[in-house]
DNA sequence: ACATCATGCTTGTTATAACAAACAACAAAG
DNA sequence: CTTTGTTGTTTGTTATAACAAGCATGATGT
């Protein structure tokens, strides 16, 4: 069985462990849910091989969970976590939008602005599952732009822990922003050069976000798909 | 029925990483030298799968690095991934230190200050071995202080990506202190609360002993044994 | 002498089968 | 009804073989 695709030459656990994560990014995993190596393996249409160097790889990089019988098992982040991640977050993120700011050029503006607009239109719209790709895709085009990989590297770590949760409230507390959001400002401030305020933006829509998210806790400290989720059908 | 032989069955490929991890911290392996599959199966008498996945394990950890092919390559830090770890580092730690000096006891203070008169003394006594260790302890005594486990467990991962190199010239450094550390201070500012200061002391003391690292690179950035050292000619 | 290609070896990758431990379901004994 | 033992299934682990890409070596042609 072998393909005429030349193209990609990328090993295929490397492709499995990329699609992991997208899955683990978009929320298609419950947190709690333990993943079993034939599973994934039929999911992608490989073998168990390519599925455990890649569930190995996540599970070293603290992506996964090691469980019981060293099964690979979806972080179910509680409150507890999910606040020291915020907090290693806010200072990681802040900095590299200061940094960020201060290697501002024309090219990461424009590229800022369109996703900008495109955020703004997809909310209009109630696109909610294609904007998140978009939001993530603007932080990171800020993130990136700090011309550090290693920061880069582990602000993409803390974003895969908190990935499975982050889907299942961010929708309603978007459309609850009505336009208050932070990143016309830290755009501005980038654009301006002025790496402190683009910190403090960053830092305030970090943190308010997950207050947001706290808010939604249960009494066990665990974020649930919720009580307030008008959930759309696609 | 139960028996009592049953002690403990570690999987074979997190015990083959458990060897793998000693040889590198005995220095068994040179910076730069490509480890393959095949050499290190027969080294542990184990087929090629556990190897692979203790080595999948190590490089996601960023203990190995993963070279062409996909071959795992004892890390040799040159002096630009060595400036990001130092920027991460000051970053986070400095963070930890400003935290830990909110959240002081009196036991912390205790325990710190008599790290200290340790280390003063193992320096004067040129025990340069034992006082990485306490110097170490010293540290993360204060990060752990932090109370953020996450914080912490990022910021240990950062000193392992550092630490063969590490042993290579800071006793050199240590000595030529000659008392001008910031040790002191750094443990004078969280006795008094003092977040900001602590911080920047922690900055300092990184940024200064990364650059005497980087004074040691040599004309590819790589920081070599022997470099300021007079008792080695190479 | 130098460039080019063939050949064989090395190495990481992937699929597959066999295996042991854990788990679930169910029957039998108290 | 509870407990215990059995059986079948599931699951991670390990060994092995086949495979493709890279690399060195050396023969060949100009």
């Amino acid at each position: 069985m072998k393909t005429f695709e030349k193209i990609e030459t990328a090993p295929l656990w490397n492709r499995v462990r990329g699609q992991i994560k997208d899955a683990l990014l978009a929320g298609r995993f419950e947190p709690g849910q333990t993943l079993t190596l034939r599973s994934l393996a039929e999911m992608f249409g490989t073998s168990v091989t390519p599925v455990r160097d890649a569930i190995n790889h996540l599970v070293a990089q603290g992506v996964l969970e090691a469980g019981p019988r060293n099964a690979a098992v979806v972080p179910d982040v509680a409150s507890d976590l999910l606040k020291e991640i915020i907090f290693v977050r806010a200072e990681l993120e802040g900095r590299a939008a200061r940094e960020a700011a201060t290697r501002k050029s024309p090219e990461l503006i424009a590229a800022l602005s369109a996703k900008l607009e495109s955020m703004r239109s997809l909310i209009r719209q109630r696109q909610l599952d294609t904007y998140l790709d978009v939001h993530r895709d603007f932080h990171f085009t800020i993130y990136e732009s700090a011309g550090i990989p290693l920061l880069y590297e582990m602000i993409e770590n803390l974003w895969l822990r908190t990935g499975p949760i982050l889907t299942y409230v961010i929708p309603d507390y978007v459309v609850s922003l009505r336009g208050s959001d932070h990143h016309q400002k830290i755009v501005a401030a980038i654009e301006a050069g002025d790496g402190p305020t683009a910190e403090a933006e960053i830092v305030s829509d970090i943190e308010e976000a997950a207050n947001y998210l706290l808010s939604c806790a249960d009494e066990y400290g665990r974020i649930r798909r919720g009580q307030k989720l008008a959930h759309h059908a696609g």
